[in-house]
RNA sequence: GCGUUUGUAGCUCAGCAGGAUAGAGCAACCGCCUCCUAAGCGGUAGGUCAUCGGUUCGAUUCCGAUCAAACGCACCA
């Protein structure tokens, strides 16, 4: 039942004639305190028409209007305040959700429609860091949110596993490394190659020269080059994969740059039949003056494609393979420009679906006010951060709940769950300082406080023998306590309808703990299994409350142990 | 210099499409386990919502300017 029309259709009995229904739905809202009732309507509008002053028109709505279905209307100042009849409401939520588990909050805004989303997308050779984290949490979180309300995510892995730096990796090994050190620890040693590649190339500008061969040689096919990429790529991808289990992150496709090599010359063709490629300096480019976006370099002075030359091709190999109603690109807030450009060249090749692709874009983690860097050898390995993770969480049980059944794996979901959980809830945009000790914090505002509050309502169901429910049952729940936990539930599919057109899991995050909070207050004042006659009712609730924290959880990609 | 993003309590951040006394969490101080997991609950203290203008009955929220920070500004990705 659409609660909000039924108080719009009681306001509208009284207004006809001065304000439209949909005026009426328009300007209800959500009181900030429950204490003001479940909704508002504010009288200053109807002001001006009515030549009374607000306070008169709210009071005089309250003596006209049917209050049969409420609990109570009153008049508050220039607000008409209404109190839904909380017993009836209740009963008829909590119906829903344990009808529906999981399904609650489902809808179809999509239609099945294909979604391919980029995400993740670490460089070959190099390790993952915290900084691809976000890319990837942020995408995995969205794939979920996207399929609950009917679309069809694919999950695109677009490796950086080509390029220059490839050339500067060989080099460096040739010069430094051996094959049982990089067998040894394969992404350990290689990224050290490259860090030193970079130091010693400043005063031996000759290195440059040798690792542009190199890539030369790659990109001609040379029997040595390709063997130890192809070796590089392997072994890189084999401890991605150690790290994405860690994670719970699985992908659809590990298509990256290498994969576009041979679908590029047709993009540049495309281009040139269409007069759009100029020449200017040397290099190849489209001008894209009239976005007001700096030109987009298709071609380097030597022939060379560029990063936006593959990203035409993936675009245009994304759209034929997959016809997708969105293409989503979870990339750093700091290739805004790239993407502006990629859509302005797509539309100037009259490609129209250039319209729904869309970046969705991150802040920065730095660290000491820093930007992390590869190069300088400033990284915060996103490995490590993990394990000290999962490590305080296993003394926090040890501490805790020493007799906990299976220990190690619930320390793996808590510990991996803060991570998460702390990457999330902030929004999306936000540059955030890293610090281990925040990011790996149990208490407050955390992915653990969500996960402990999902584990004390599970706990109580087990402890009442997991009740099974009915549908035929009444529930009967009037307390305020209680009341706030059932307005959270009920609007939960609102949250995820709302994360999904704003593409921001911190939303479901922020929902999350809300409705967390909420249910700790309302178990830390009232003993639920007791024998009385609401004691179903009760159960019915923390059940409620399992369903749709289990669920929020899920939909940010972390895990919701029973018992913690 | 130009563009983008950000600026709310000591710190980290909420504040949904403008509305009723600006909210959390950390940190500080004080309470609560003979009772379903204290990874919890409650209380105290802490704010010129960067600054100045504009629109509006009403602005933390919308618009403009200024200041500050981060990022970007063609041959890296």
């Amino acid at each position: 039942m659409d609660y909000k029309k039924l108080v719009t259709d009681a306001l509208f009995k009284v207004l006809d004639g001065q304000i439209t229904n949909e005026k009426i739905y328009q300007l209800l809202e959500r009181p900030k305190s429950l204490d003001l009732g479940d909704y508002a309507f504010p009288a200053f509008p109807l002001a001006k028409i009515l030549h009374k002053a607000p306070q008169i028109i709210a009071t005089e709505i309250v003596a006209e209007i049917d209050q049969s279905h409420f609990q109570k209307i009153e008049a508050v100042g220039p607000y008409v305040n209404f109190f839904l009849d909380k017993s009836f409401f209740s009963a008829d939520i909590l119906r829903q959700v344990i009808e529906k588990e999981a399904d609650f909050g489902n809808q179809n805004l999509g239609n099945g429609g294909n979604v391919p989303i980029d995400m993740s997308s670490p460089n070959i050779a190099k390790p993952i860091s915290m900084g691809h984290l976000r890319s990837t949490v942020i995408g995995n979180s969205i794939a979920k949110m996207l399929q609950k309300v009917n679309y069809n995510p694919i999950k695109i892995n677009h490796l950086g596993d080509w390029g220059t730096q490839f050339g500067k990796l060989i080099e460096a090994y040739k010069l430094w490394g051996s094959e049982e050190e990089v067998k040894a620890d394969p992404i350990n040693k290689l990224l050290e190659y490259y860090v030193r590649f970079h130091q010693e190339d400043i005063d031996h500008p000759e290195l440059d020269e040798e690792a542009r061969a190199w890539f030369k040689k790659l990109e001609d096919g040379d029997e040595e080059a390709i063997r130890l990429w192809q070796w590089f790529r392997a072994e890189s991808l084999k401890s991605f994969m150690k790290i994405y289990d860690k994670l719970g992150i699985e992908f659809d496709s590990f298509n990256g740059e290498a994969f576009y090599n041979d679908k590029m010359d047709e993009v540049v063709e495309m281009l040139e039949k269409q007069h759009l490629l100029k020449e200017s300096q040397g290099a190849q480019i489209v001008d894209l003056e009239e976005y007001n976006l700096n030109p987009a370099l298709i071609k380097k002075t030597d022939g060379a494609t560029l990063y936006i030359t593959r990203d035409l091709a993936a675009a245009i190999y994304r759209k034929r393979t997959y016809d997708f109603v969105q293409s989503l690109y979870v990339v750093g807030n700091e290739q805004t420009n790239h993407f502006k450009q990629l859509k302005a060249v797509l539309k100037q090749m009259g490609k129209e679906w250039a319209d729904d692709i869309h970046h969705i874009p991150f802040g920065l983690i730095t660290q000491g006010g820093k930007k992390l860097s590869t190069r300088a050898g400033r990284v915060i390995l996103l490995e490590e951060v993990l394990d000290d993770a999962v490590k305080l969480a296993e003394q926090q049980i040890a501490a805790k709940n020493p007799n906990l059944a299976n220990k190690e794996e619930v320390a793996n979901q808590v510990g991996v769950g803060a991570v998460i959980f702390h990457d999330l809830k902030n929004e999306r945009m936000n540059n955030f300082d890293f610090d281990l000790e925040e990011v790996v914090r149990f208490e407050g505002e955390t992915g653990p406080y969500v996960q402990y509050s999902h584990a004390r309502a599970t706990s109580i169901l087990r402890k009442a023998g997991n009740p099974k429910f009915d549908i035929t049952d009444t529930y009967q729940l009037s307390d305020n306590d209680s009341w706030e936990v059932v307005t959270k539930i009920a609007s939960f599919p609102d949250v995820v309808k709302r994360a999904v057109q704003e593409y921001e899991p911190s939303v479901i995050a922020k929902y999350a703990l809300h409705l967390a909070k909420a249910f700790n207050k309302y178990y830390a004042h009232t003993k639920i299994l007791v024998e009385d006659e609401e004691i179903l009712s009760r159960l019915a609730l923390v059940k409620s409350v399992s369903i749709v924290l289990n669920e929020s959880l899920r939909l940010l990609g972390v895990q919701a142990p029973k018992e913690m």
